[in-house]
DNA sequence: TCTGGGGTCCTCATCCTT
DNA sequence: TCTGAAGGATGAGGACCC
């Protein structure tokens, strides 16, 4: 039998250029050449996508509507759709399954490929990244950047090298020479904070943080950081390409247009996304350990406070009680709030806590009967009556 | 400039058990 | 019974990602 190598840069990392806001003209063609952002709504909202005439003015993700249409008042301005853009990442999702099992998903728009079992098939890494890019454009009309590199950290970075619409393979071979004049800020898990920190150091390339000693990483940001801080600079990573993993938790969170301070309307809207968490749960198959309450005030501090129950929970009602113990529990009264928010993990698969049901009372009989009629007649088509007379919502 | 929503992971403090 | 160390579980908060 003859044996074949493995190819050296097996790792494809697939980024949508501008996903969003393409998926909008693809919609509706006489946004095509125009600038179009994709934000979420209201007097609060940001940025989630621009199209690439939008971020010649300047315009980028994460940025503050209003500020975006400073910058861009000519934009069109669209509310995000994210049914249409999971209909276009389940599509594209089947484009990379055909040629390779091992796809990760990083989001609705990007990926990692390991193709290192499809060459024989296919070609070498390279070649198969130009085949997934023209058959997403064939297929989807949409444009990608495709990074090719030994591992996953190289292939993302190579990606973003790559945009808009283009390939670049980094081979084992040519780490350092692409890797070290990049800005520090490049790096996965380098945000605003560690950068400034790293600045500090007088270190603003991937090169001359390869040059910094060990000891001094460990000092500024402790063990664990300053090892992968290193591992990066070296262009080393041996995460391997992962098809599934299960989720770790699940939460809802809204910011209001103004912000709220009447117990009641907290209450209510602890009540809603209670409910929003537990048919999430009850719909994937999960049951909690632990509840979350996240409440941002109208000084953007944030407070989190949890618990941790005996028996793992699944209905909103039940859900509700916890966060509300926990909102009431917090000192201090009538604070004026901006966002509240309701996480669940320590998540458990419901199958294997099918005991608790034993001890489920009717809530739990009455949510699964509205999960029932949400089935059957769509999302909000029954809901508990507390939540009718909802405060100001988007 | 004025900051969404949904996640993951890490650090540090505290409590409890052994 | 007391004391101290070690380690796990839990809780809060921060940084980061898309």
């Amino acid at each position: 039998m003859t044996s074949r190598a493995l190819p050296a840069e097996p790792i494809l990392h697939v980024d949508m250029d501008a996903f969003y806001a393409s998926v909008e003209v693809l919609r509706d063609r006489s946004l095509a050449g125009k600038p179009v952002v994709v934000g979420s709504p209201g007097p609060r909202g940001v940025v989630m996508s621009a199209s690439y005439e939008a971020r010649r003015y300047g315009v980028g993700s994460a940025m503050p509507s209003a500020r975006a249409r400073r910058l861009c008042p000519q934009a069109v301005f669209v509310s995000p759709d994210f049914p249409a853009y999971r209909a276009h990442s389940t599509r594209l999702r089947e484009i990379f399954l055909s040629f390779t099992p091992l796809v990760e998903p990083l989001s609705l728009d990007e990926a990692f490929l390991d193709v290192a079992g499809a060459t024989r098939m296919f070609g070498p890494p390279a070649e198969i990244g130009r085949a997934v890019r023209a058959r997403v454009r064939e297929e989807l009309e949409l444009s990608c950047s495709v990074g090719v590199a030994p591992n996953k950290f190289l292939a993302k970075l190579s990606s973003a090298q790559a945009k808009p619409d283009g390939l670049l393979v980094v081979s084992a071979g040519e780490v350092a020479a692409f890797l070290h004049p990049l800005p520090v800020s490049a790096l996965w898990g380098v945000g605003e904070r560690t950068h400034e920190l790293l600045e500090r150091l007088g270190v603003r390339t991937v090169g001359e943080l390869a040059e910094v000693p060990g000891r001094v990483l460990e000092r500024v940001f402790g063990d664990v950081q300053a090892r992968h801080l290193a591992e990066l600079a070296h262009g080393r990573d041996d995460r391997s390409v992962i098809p599934y993993e299960a989720p770790k938790s699940l939460s809802h969170e809204e910011t209001f247009d103004r912000d709220i301070d009447a117990d009641e309307d907290v209450l209510r809207e602890l009540l809603r996304l209670s409910f929003r968490v537990a048919s999430r749960l009850r719909s994937e198959g999960y049951r909690a350990r632990t509840v979350v309450l996240k409440v941002r005030l109208a000084s953007f501090a944030t407070l989190t406070r949890s618990r941790t129950v005996p028996d793992p929970l699944d209905a909103g009602a039940d859900i509700f009680r916890v966060v509300a113990g926990l909102y009431r529990a917090i000192p201090g009264q009538r604070r004026r709030i901006r966002l509240l928010g309701v996480a669940a993990s320590g998540l458990v698969s419901s199958g294997a806590e099918q005991l608790a049901l034993v001890r489920a009372g009717r809530w739990e009989d009455a949510e699964r009967a509205l999960d029932r009629i949400e089935r059957r007649f769509g999302p909000g088509s029954a809901f508990p009556a507390a939540l009718l007379d909802g405060p100001r919502r988007r």
